[in-house]
Parts: structure tokens; sequence; C-alpha cells
DNA sequence: ACGAATTAGTTAGCATGCTAACTAATTCCC
DNA sequence: GGGAATTAGTTAGCATGCTAACTAATTCGT
């Protein structure tokens, strides 16, 4: 049985995405960056309007009180500001200080860099594929919170 | 330009790898487990003979002070017993209790069960070239933990 | 229009991960 | 053999992520 295949594979996702948090974790630091905060800074440059934090959490595939968080320590550094909407009172928007605006392309230019350090020599080909793989786990991962899906049944 | 694709891959990576530890950890609550501590009993339960913390945690990936913590909780749940080694007094030996040998069993097969659900319907062929992929993107990511290797020099 | 349900955000508490700085023991080398 | 360098483990402090439980505001149904 090829079980080592597959057994490895959990590993290798898990371990793959952590050498990449790292490595763009330290390219980073120099700024005051971090992979986190940098994800938060590029959804809001993005954004035409002013986001919820709603909107940005589920944006970035995060809980609300993670975001909530990050946020703070984002506006303790003065990367971002939070204001109480208008419309509605229960929301409050976030954008960018004039800060991220200065810096956010130096920025994003490391993180393309690392990019393009660690993808160029990978075949499109090949790539189209992970990227489909990984794209089929994920939705079968994420569907199905529910109980009663696993014993009993047969 | 493709940038969207090669834009993408790390965030698929990331929210990837954040599925499946989430839907581990929610499948393992109920035995009192979860993604982190399974990997490293299961790590214990495969080797010979008694290991160290230093190797385990190589074996993990994880830093030594990350595995400090994590065993401090594993032994608190009497999952495991460190003991002082005879042979080299700066070592510790990590050693399962019989509790985690009785139900190591049980955690484990959940954690297949998993990998099953969500992996089973990919072809081999294209796991085969994720996983080639994905080992060579951590392999590069892992490399040049070092300053001076970008700018100026040479 | 008013009470119930939903939605946005927060707080509290914890798990998992990191780096930096430390202690103690061992090994290396002259 | 004895001091320097290395190795194993720890502590402290922080970042990033989660769930549970809460408040305040809005929407929904009757």
């Amino acid at each position: 049985m090829p079980a080592t295949d597959s057994e490895t594979f959990g590993s290798l996702l898990h371990g793959t995405a952590r050498a990449w948090r790292l490595k763009l974790d330290e390219r980073l630091k120099p700024l005051g960056m971090s992979q986190a905060k940098w994800r938060t800074l590029l959804h809001l440059s993005l954004a035409e309007q002013p986001v919820t934090q709603s909107e940005i959490a589920s944006r970035l595939g995060i809980e609300e009180p993670t975001l909530v968080n990050l946020l703070h320590r984002l506006e303790d550094a003065g990367w971002v500001k939070r204001a109480n909407s208008q419309l509605d009172r229960r929301c409050k928007t976030v954008t960018l200080q004039r800060r991220a605006q200065r810096v956010i392309g130096r920025i994003d230019a490391a993180a393309r860099e690392l990019r393009h350090e660690l993808m160029s020599d990978i075949p499109r080909q090949d790539l189209t594929v992970c990227m489909r793989v990984l794209e089929s786990i994920r939705a079968k991962a994420e569907r199905a919170h529910d109980p009663r899906n696993g014993k009993g049944g047969q």
C-alpha cells in the first residue's frame, strides 16, 4: 500500500505553508510587517470603498475575533483607522492611513519577489494541477461543519 | 498577465492548510486531541527507542520552545511522561503513557478517515504532481535563512 | 409597532507557533 | 585538564489563530 504517500501529504501541506509564512515574515520584518498584516492591508488597498470588519474577515478566511485583534495591532502601529459607519451603527469601516499607502508598494514588492523565487521554476502545467488539487481539498474540508456525519451510518 | 494565478497560490496554500487543520481539530476534539498533539503522539508511537525533545521538534518541524509548551500540556493531560536521560544529563526522553497507547489507534483512525475523505477522489497522478510542487516550494523556502543574499553584494 | 431573530463587533481565555535570552551539561581543542 | 564552543532544554514575551459568551443595533414576522 502506498499509505506513505497519503500519510505524508498532510505534513507536507502543513510544512510548506509554514515555511512560506516564516520566509515571508522574515522578509517583511524590517518593514514592520508580517504575513497576516500584509494580507489585511493588501485587501484594504484593493477595495474601492470603505470596508467593514466582517467583510475583511470573510475575505481573509479568518474569524472575526482574530481580525479584531489584528486590527487593533494595525491601528496601534498607525497603519489603519477605524470609524463608525454612518449607515449602520453596528458597523465600523476600516481605511488605510497615509503611512500604509506610502509603503504598501514596497511591502507588496517583497511579497511578489518571494513568490517569484519560490515558484518561478515550476512548470505552469504542474502549478495548475497543484492548485486544482488544493482547491478540491479545501472545498471538501470547509464543507460539512456538522455533527452526525461520522458514525452510525455504516 | 497571469498574475492572478500566482497571486492566489499563497492564499490557497494557507487556506487549504487551515481548513484541513480546523477539520482535523474538530474531529479529534471529542478524543481530547488536536492536530499538533496527535502529530507528536504519532511520532512517539512509531519510535522504537526513547526519543529526546530535540529529535521530536526537528521531526515535527517546530521549534524547541514550541515543543516544550506542547509537551507540557501533553504531560499535564497524562498522555506522555518525561524522564531524565541516564546517558546524557542534558537530555530528557519522552515516552507514551498507557492512556495514550490505549487510544492512539482511535485517534489515528480518525485522522486516516479524514485524509481519505479529503483526498480519495483525487487522481493519483495529480497528487504526485501536487506533492512534487509543494516539496519544491518548501525546499526553496527553507533554504537560505541568511542576510545579504538579496541586494548589493552578490 | 414590537418582540424575536440576526448581524457586527467585542472580550476573555486558550492553543499553537515564533524569537531572544538564559542555564546546565557535554564536547572540542590546545 | 581546562576553557571555549556547542547542544538540550527552559523561560519570557509576543503574534496569530480559535471558540464561547457577551452587547448593541438592525431586520423580520406578525
